[in-house]
RNA sequence: GGGGCCGUGGUCUAGUGGUAUGACGCCGCCCUCACACGGCGGAGGUCGCCGGUUCGAGUCCGGCCGGCCCCA
């Protein structure tokens, strides 16, 4: 040991702990590292999803997807954009209600309406304190201090102020049209509401009577809706029922008659392969009713109750109907069979109700007319991954009514509008603040058309979807904020899951465009879903559901971040086993550990390098150059698993080994220990700079540490240098390492016993380190 | 029924037409001076199936089967 200085590393903690995130994610925050600069210049605006605070469990796919925009973030910054990460979060809508329903025990519509919006409030504060806690927990860099609620009346009288401005323009119509109508939620539904389940039902075979003699069988799930029926069809290539077209058919029970018409939408396979069409028992019965211009008839009410055009069965509710029309059918001999059946049914999304399809009037959002222009327009969005664009385009392609926008609710925005009471004239506010027309007097005394002075409040809100279509609008300072508005709008990215293509980037984008005739962003970075071990989606009803806080916990926000990015490439859906995340944090460990021994040497800004120090030099820029080209498309998958590899398995395991000789006895080579420093230091240095998004706090300390009193988070990623060829020697080098190790372990030798053995020529460039390394004689 | 993605050792995963990566788990050995939260070695695969192109296919083409998600 005579001549060997003694070297005190500088990380002293024997492996990393995941409680020294706390002090680096206070320290970050404390010192502004994440301000956006205020100067003029353009803005790179992350127009982050409001998470809705559902409560406890979080879902971890979603804490996952957070710690990626997160990435997203802090890569833009390392690349020199002025960032702007706004958090926002979404307290409008049906969720918040039912917990409060569930949690205090009263009903929506049974307490006074200011009343139950106390309680609601009440509620969201609390879900929404720990939300923010964990975002926080999870490293997330975004603007916690200005951090924006969907429900205030700043934002609420923005969407307010936006559907003033549709509707002066013509965009928003008043129309009554059958529409997804949930009675347990009591409101409308868009089509983007919807689920599907599938759910146990009966096939009814019911026997018609034909006029003038015979009859024919139909078969429904929704025998209820006989009443309802005012057509038969049968499919025209069937040859059983050829005979039929053209002839009329008895109404059972109700005796009107209908015709019986051949159409293609009727399966020969299904039941008898005659259907009866009512109004209305799925969206097809919607299209043929418009199609063959049947008659309608009201028959279930807004209460999940048969109404009086249901005669016999008035007053039921509609499984109870569905029980008597049996009966009543079976009374006649008019029922054939009942067989039982599994099939699809669409549900509310937010109560698991099957919906019903009713008439109903609501204000329309004009949609259908745009298709077109904004297939053309959304060829200027950058997708990535590019080939979730056809998740759009395939929706916007399906669309087949206008957007129903307003809803029979309470927490929500409300519809800015009262009604003349004297000739129904709808009076629409000034815009610029939040108006609440079920509390508050009308903006006129008087009515414009007819001078009424009585009026109405509406009472009815908007679809949630109404206020998170217009995120990139609220926080560019839209209407509002004129110098910031230049500066951010379009934002420059929309990070989402792609799930919700078809509801929140197809709202924004058709809402964004309406008002401004420009796109709200530039790219659209759409994530994959979280799903359980088995690769099935997580739910509260499946049982499934992780809850993230006690994994970051346990291993760390950190190693849950780096767990994420490296377990599947960006826009694949992505599987979450604990065992997994835990063995992802093992690489913080060895990377701690790398640092720990790096630390112990003094850092040198240059030297006479070797070639083992030109080789592992090389190979990092190589690395280095491939972790930039997953940066550039914000796809953390390809970092984390290059600098993973590179530094365990070729970093740590031969560079490291084959200099420690050297960097542990600067007397003995002065020259040739400055030199394994000087590499050692730089491939460190510069992986903390490239691991610096994904693993945030890990990098600072580790950062504040060795290289400097500011935050790592204030650097920029290393200018990439184009790698010398020596990384070719990459392969033999590992090769012949392994085959010396396995020899000694063979021999049952040590590793630091001498041992005999050839050196590749090729290899000749290393012989100095590689015979010491090996103690070769 | 339509669309998308995916099918590689027990599980997960990489793979530009030329001897099949790596991780988890398992087995054996080793407390080698950054790391036993470590290291070395090993067992384990007809790369979903069937055809085709090719000297040669996990990789290209066609068809089929299965899983998941979204939509109908």
């Amino acid at each position: 040991m005579e001549g060997r200085p003694r070297f005190e590393p500088k990380l002293t903690e024997k492996a990393w702990e995941p409680k020294l995130e706390l002090e680096s994610i206070r320290l970050n925050e404390e010192e502004g590292v994440y301000q956006p600069r205020l100067d003029s210049g353009e803005l790179f605006v992350i127009d982050t999803p409001p998470p809705y605070p559902s409560g406890r469990p979080w879902h971890i796919g979603a804490a996952a997807h957070y710690a990626q925009i997160d990435m997203l973030a802090r890569t833009a910054r390392m690349m020199g954009h002025d960032v702007y990460f706004p958090i926002g979060i979404d307290r409008n809508g049906i969720p918040v209600e039912r917990y409060v329903e569930r949690t205090y025990g009263v009903r929506v519509f049974g307490v006074e309406r200011e009343k139950f919006i106390e309680l609601c409030q009440k509620a969201l504060d609390e879900l929404e304190a720990e939300m923010i806690w964990i975002m926080r927990r999870l490293g997330i860099s975004g603007d916690f201090r200005n951090y924006y609620r969907t429900d205030s009346p700043e934002y609420r009288s923005l969407t307010q102020a936006t559907f003033i401005e549709l509707y002066r323009r013509g965009l928003v119509y008043v129309a009554t049209r059958p529409n997804n109508y949930c009675w347990e939620c009591g409101t409308t539904l868009a089509d983007a509401d919807l689920d599907y389940r599938e759910l146990e039902a009966e096939l009814v075979y019911v026997r018609f009577d034909l006029v003038g003699g015979g009859d024919v069988v139909i078969a429904t799930t929704r025998p209820e809706l006989i009443g309802a029926c005012d057509c038969l069809i049968f499919n025209p290539e069937d040859e059983r029922y050829g005979r039929l077209a053209g002839r009329r058919a008895v109404v059972p029970i109700y005796g009107h008659e209908v015709r019986v018409l051949p159409h293609p939408y009727a399966k020969r396979e299904f039941g008898t392969g005659v259907l009866m069409v009512c109004s209305y028992g799925d969206h097809m019965d919607v299209q043929l009713f418009r199609e063959l211009g049947l008659k309608e008839r009201v028959i279930i009410g807004t209460d999940g109750r048969m109404t009086q055009s249901a005669g016999p069965l008035a007053g039921l509710t509609v499984s109870e109907a569905r029980e008597r029309v049996k009966e009543l059918l079976r009374e006649r001999g008019q029922l054939v069979k009942v067989e039982r059946i599994v099939h699809e049914v669409p549900v509310c999304e937010r109560s698991g109700t099957p919906i019903e399809i009713l008439p109903m009037e609501e204000f329309y959002l004009r949609q259908l007319d745009m298709k077109e222009e904004l297939l053309k327009a959304t060829r200027e969005l950058k997708f990535l991954p590019e080939r979730h664009r056809q998740l759009l385009i395939d929706w916007i392609n399906s669309l087949k009514i206008d957007w129903p926008i307003s809803r029979r609710r309470v927490y929500a925005t409300e519809v800015p509008v009262w009604y003349c009471r004297g000739c129904g004239e709808i009076v629409i506010p000034e815009p610029g603040r939040y108006y609440r027309p079920w509390k508050e007097r009308p903006p006129v005394g008087r009515c414009p058309k007819c001078g009424g002075t009585e009026f109405e409040g509406e009472t009815r809100t908007f679809d949630t979807w109404m206020d998170s279509s217009i995120t990139p609008l609220f926080i560019s300072g839209y209407m509002r904020d004129e110098g910031l508005f230049r500066r951010a709008y379009p934002n420059a990215v929309r990070p989402q899951g792609k799930d919700i293509v078809r509801t929140w980037l197809y709202y924004t984008i058709l809402r964004c465009y309406q008002l401004t005739g420009r796109l709200p962003f530039k790219i659209a970075w759409i994530g994959g879903t979280g799903l359980d071990e088995r690769g099935e989606k997580m739910s509260k009803s499946k049982g499934n559901v992780i809850d993230p806080v006690p994994v970051i916990e346990r291993f760390g926000a950190d190693a849950f971040r780096f767990w994420s990015a490296q377990e599947a490439s960006h826009g694949y859906d992505f599987r979450i086993s604990i065992p997994r995340i835990e063995a992802g944090g093992r690489f913080l460990t060895k990377l701690w550990n790398i640092a720990r021994y790096v630390s112990q040497f003094p850092v040198v800004e240059s030297a006479a390098t070797r070639p083992t120090d030109e080789w592992i030099l090389s190979e990092f820029w190589r690395t280095a150059g491939a972790a930039m080209r997953g940066y550039e498309e914000f796809n953390f998958f390809v970092p984390a698993t290059a600098l993973r590899d590179f530094l365990w398995n070729v970093f740590a395991s031969h560079y490291v080994e084959m200099t420690k000789h050297r960097a542990t006895r600067p007397n003995e080579d002065p020259e040739g220990a400055r030199a394994a420093w000087y590499a050692l230091h730089q491939v460190l240095k510069n992986s903390l700079l490239l691991l610096a998004p994904i693993i945030p706090s890990f990098a600072d300390v580790v950062w504040r540490r060795i290289y400097s009193s500011s935050s790592v988070h204030r650097e920029r990623f290393p200018q990439v240098r184009e790698p010398s060829e020596m990384w070719r020697y990459t392969d033999e080098i590992v090769e012949f390492n392994s085959r010396v190790w396995r020899m000694k372990k063979e021999s049952g030798k040590s590793l630091r016993d001498p041992i005999s053995v050839q050196i590749p020529e090729r290899l000749e460039p290393f012989r100095e380190d590689l015979v010491r390394m090996h103690n070769i004689v």
